[in-house]
DNA sequence: GCCGTTTTCGGCCCGACTGTTTTCAGTCG
């Protein structure tokens, strides 16, 4: 399912490492990464477009556009062709090892006619690096850690995870003597689907007791850099902790800084230059007079430079800026929108929490309503039958309203079949409040047949939501092949919602696929899927993966009352 | 290579830390 603008943009990069590998112009090769950048984040399919179109996405001038023209027509650019023929594919590996960049890439490279991670450590063996000028023995002891650790770990966490690792980390230095503010920034403050690393941001006249207690908690494996101002170490899991602390007084401009992203970054301070302004993490600047303009939160930051303040969820470069210029952000959707969830388990099938337990969990949650759907029989291991099923309904009519007023619908999540049919005949079906269908097997079918199935199961006058629209596991099972296009057209279509899973290693849809499917005027449904009482919270990440796609209450169907959800969930072709 | 109510030339985001250096290049975020 790789979009023509993924492909792009990976194509783009890898010219960029190369142009960076072969030294030269380096903004040439800075030139070429925004590109891809811009064109993996851009909103249109890359090969509808021509030309001139192409230029018009922001970074994108006559030359790179040519050039992606002629890959997509072709399927090659000679100039990339040349590039690659001199730099082996290896040698670009290289720069992925943590503390060995281009120009250290290229010296092996050209000196030692190194091509590949393998090569590399076979040379420090054979001491071949010592006498290489910028080489000494730190540096060999670095690389081979480094390639160590990236052997080992693919690197990336998921999101809860990190976070949980990060409010405890929050929560240890908040207590140090002299820490006026602590707090978690970076891509975990953004709610990105994985984490490379922990940012944390602390406000102190004295850094070294914060540094110090960073290095010394329980979960610190190694010191990899100490400074004043900046920390990190190494888990003893393998993640690593960036930890910054800066004077209270530059508290915004240091959050606004490490909250990133990196292409966020540079269009800010990009405005602040062309206002004859300084951006840093330690605040606004006059260029001219060098005097402090503004730094202390990030409100006055972002206004200062003409922008509204900018959620964080959004700082991506995915149009955000201009929003934030016309002053027409999104109102996003928060978890206090949230008026309920409408795809949740019992011990019924594979949950462990008993409904009665559900329901008094999610009434404490606060919501208006809930709805329990529990695995259909067509999931044979999950042993649901008929009797079981309408048993359960009953005892969710008699507890209906009775956990603080919540009125608790009755649905379940059906099996979505290689054909896309369902379980349990219409009339059966008739009788749910609410039906999920999912896909569950036969992950690897082609994408006709994929697009086709996951379209029955949208016409299906019953269907409602569908759950984890591409069956991704984060990590262990890629995405399913299917026309988005084609199923985000059919939601909108028949009144189907697509649903943002919150479970952390789904987070599915993610994020850009709903920025995609929200211009085709599908609806969502943002779900826990929980399996047991203490599941309820994960609803955190899908309201964070819904933000990312730039969702408004107005767009989640699980924010509207309840009048107004039912008569979204008895779809069009069944209006009364 | 891109881009322009400072511009079609001359800029391009900014700073911390490390290691190998005697004043700074490379890497990272």
């Amino acid at each position: 399912m790789a979009r023509p603008n993924d492909e792009v943009e990976a194509l783009l990069q890898e010219y960029a490492d190369l142009l960076a590998i072969t030294g030269g112009d380096a903004f040439k090769a800075r030139a070429y990464e925004k590109a891809a950048r811009a064109i993996g984040g851009y909103h249109e399919d890359v090969s509808t477009l021509g030309v001139r179109e192409l230029r018009a996405v922001p970074g994108v001038g006559k030359s790179i556009a040519e050039k992606v023209d002629e890959y997509l027509r072709t399927g090659s650019v000679p100039a990339f062709e040349e590039v690659r023929a001199r730099i082996p594919a290896g040698v670009r590996q290289l720069i992925t090892i943590p503390t060995l960049g281009p120009k250290k890439a290229a010296v092996l490279h050209d000196e030692l006619g190194i091509t590949s991670v393998e090569e590399l450590v076979e040379a420090i063996k054979q001491e071949r690096l010592r006498d290489l000028k910028g080489f000494g023995p730190k540096t060999e002891e670095n690389i081979l850690h480094g390639i160590e650790l990236m052997q080992q770990a693919g690197g990336r966490v998921l999101l809860n995870v990190a976070m949980e690792l990060a409010e405890e980390i929050v929560a240890e230095l908040s207590e140090v003597v002299g820490c006026q503010r602590c707090a978690y920034a970076g891509s975990l403050r953004r709610y990105r689907e994985t984490i490379g690393d922990i940012d944390i941001l602390a406000a102190s006249d004295d850094s070294a007791p914060i540094m110090a207690a960073l290095k010394n908690l329980d979960v610190a494996g190694e010191v990899i850099a100490g400074g004043e101002k900046k920390t990190s170490i190494r888990t003893t899991k393998g993640l690593q902790v960036d930890l910054r602390v800066v004077p209270l007084q530059a508290w915004g401009a240091a959050l606004q800084y490490f909250t990133g992203s990196q292409a966020h970054n540079v269009r800010t301070r990009e405005i602040a230059v062309h206002a004859g302004l300084k951006l840093s993490e330690y605040g606004l600047f006059d260029v001219e007079t060098g005097e402090l303009v503004v730094s202390e939160t990030e409100e006055e930051v972002y206004r200062r430079l003409g922008l509204a303040w900018v959620p964080p969820t959004l700082r991506e470069d995915r149009g955000e800026i201009e929003a934030a210029a016309r002053g027409d952000l999104p109102r996003l959707v928060t978890e206090d929108d949230l008026r309920g969830d409408l795809h949740t388990h019992t011990d019924l099938t594979d949950g462990v929490s008993t409904l009665e337990d559900m329901l008094a969990t999610a009434a404490e949650r606060g919501y208006r309503y809930y709805a329990v759907t529990d695995h259909a029989p067509n999931l044979v291991m999950q042993r649901m039958s008929d009797e079981k099923m309408l048993a359960q309904r009953a005892r969710v009519r008699e507890l209906d309203g009775k956990y603080r007023g919540m009125r608790v619908l009755h649905g379940t999540e059906l099996n979505i079949d290689a054909d896309g049919e369902v379980d349990w005949p219409p009339e059966f079906l008739a009788g749910f409040d609410v039906c999920v269908a999912s896909v569950h097997s036969s992950f690897g079918q082609s994408s006709e047949d994929m697009t086709r199935r996951l379209v029955r199961a949208c016409e299906n006058p019953h269907v409602n939501i569908i759950g984890h629209p591409t069956a991704r596991l984060i990590g262990r099972r890629p995405p399913v092949d299917a026309d988005l296009d084609e199923v985000f057209r059919a939601c909108a279509r028949t009144g189907t919602a697509l649903e943002i899973n919150s479970f952390p290693d789904r987070l599915d849809l993610r994020d850009e696929h709903i920025l995609w499917a929200k211009r085709f005027g599908v609806k969502f449904a943002i779900n826990s899927d929980a399996h047991s009482t203490m599941n309820l919270g994960v609803i955190g990440y899908g309201v964070g993966t819904a933000q990312r796609g730039w969702l408004t209450p107005d767009d989640v169907i699980n924010t509207w009352p309840l009048t107004k959800l039912r008569a979204f969930l008895r779809k069009g072709s069944r209006r009364s």
